[in-house]
DNA sequence: ATATATTTCAAACGGTTGTTTTAATCAACC
DNA sequence: GGTTGATTAAAACAACCGTTTGAAATATAT
């Protein structure tokens, strides 16, 4: 197979290196060396560092943002149809089970989860905001089909608890590699059905609880 | 009253840099003359730059894991006295309370908590070894509790459950600040409270919920 | 094969970084 | 009151940063 063009070899050294050392930890001549490209490529293709990572986080994130957007989106058809609430369970595994799996789904989806674990702590303003836009309206259409199938919560419980179950999910995500500490793990390839299970289990009783 | 100590000057303002700016974004010479220092006294008083930052860590969390091992060793000693498990709820509370009062405890506490938001993603190491070798034995005597009063859980699935509620403990921590978007918010007085209530009533179902 | 874009290359730019050095200033003590 | 030790001050250090430049090389199209 012919080697890949330099866009794509500089976007696969740039994952790597922003997850491993940070923004400002990683430089260009670091990125254009493990790309095998000049120091100057980088300007010339993408015209400077930040549009770079901006290519960078939209190329993984655009497809998983699909993925859950076309689960949720099926589940509030299928309530319609029905004229029914949709199920709670299945309203948070709709958008919890693609962004568990999305981490075994490709050999650079690692990376990108602790890159944008940097990012949302970063002071650059830029990669931040970048994913938050992105991401937003997927919270959103989520934040929906959970007011439908939790009806008896108002707003503001409902918002405090989105944000609990975004937390759990966002530490599980950042964490996976290190986490338990002690206990046996279950082999990587089917981790991420059992931790949703997992996590499914521990989410539903605390979404409908009574206020 | 006499100014403060020159070390003192740059310790408060470290802790407010880092916070806004991260380790690599805050170089030596904004922290020494926010501090009305001169650009050696860093390297003379603490040695470099990572010693500030962990100086900076060590004077705001050793007094809050204090705070917390108090109120979890109370918490054993009194189910010790009485012959039973201690209570659930007790139990979470006695680590979520203190650490979701701290941030309004002192001037410098919220910019703490935003510096440890930081340093956890933080390539650099050693600001997060720092904090996870203070913290970890906090977490152990939490586990420690928790096992005791969740009986019948097994080993693994108190872990994964103890992982999820560190997950959104710390999300609305690192995120009090910008959320939730929409709604309004009680004074920030009183919020530590009403957040730590219904964080608790979100954790307990599911902690205890059937495997 | 020639002419025209496109891409790569080496070199240098101005600027900032953490740290070190040397001298000046300040404090406390015999 | 002079001396010793602690602190502050200004300047220079070498190293690295992202970006720009202009020429060389490559590929594309006529």
């Amino acid at each position: 197979m012919e080697p890949k063009e330099t866009k794509t070899r500089l976007l696969d050294a740039a994952e790597h290196l922003f997850a491993e050392n940070g923004y400002h930890g990683t430089s260009l001549r670091m990125i254009t060396t493990a790309a095998g490209a000049n120091l100057a490529a980088v300007n010339y293709h993408f015209g400077s560092k930040e549009a770079l990572i901006e290519a960078v986080i939209e190329r993984r994130l655009l497809p998983l943002n699909r993925l859950r957007t076309e689960r949720l989106q099926a589940l509030l058809a299928d309530a319609d149809n029905r004229a029914a609430a949709p199920d709670l369970r299945q309203t948070l595994a709709a958008f919890i089970e693609p962004t568990l799996s999305f981490r075994h789904a490709g050999p650079g989806n690692r990376d990108f989860i602790a890159l944008i674990a940097r990012a949302m702590a970063d002071p650059n303003d830029t990669a931040r905001n970048i994913f938050i836009s992105r991401v937003l309206p997927v919270f959103k259409l989520w934040h929906q089909c959970l007011s439908q199938a939790l009806p008896q919560l108002d707003a503001k419980t409902l918002s405090w608890r989105l944000h609990f179950a975004i937390g759990a999910l966002s530490h599980i995500m950042h964490n996976l590699d290190k986490l338990p500490p002690a206990d046996a793990m279950p082999p990587a390839a089917d981790s991420a059905r059992e931790i949703t299970e997992m996590l499914l289990s521990f989410l539903c009783p605390g979404m409908e609880a009574p206020q």
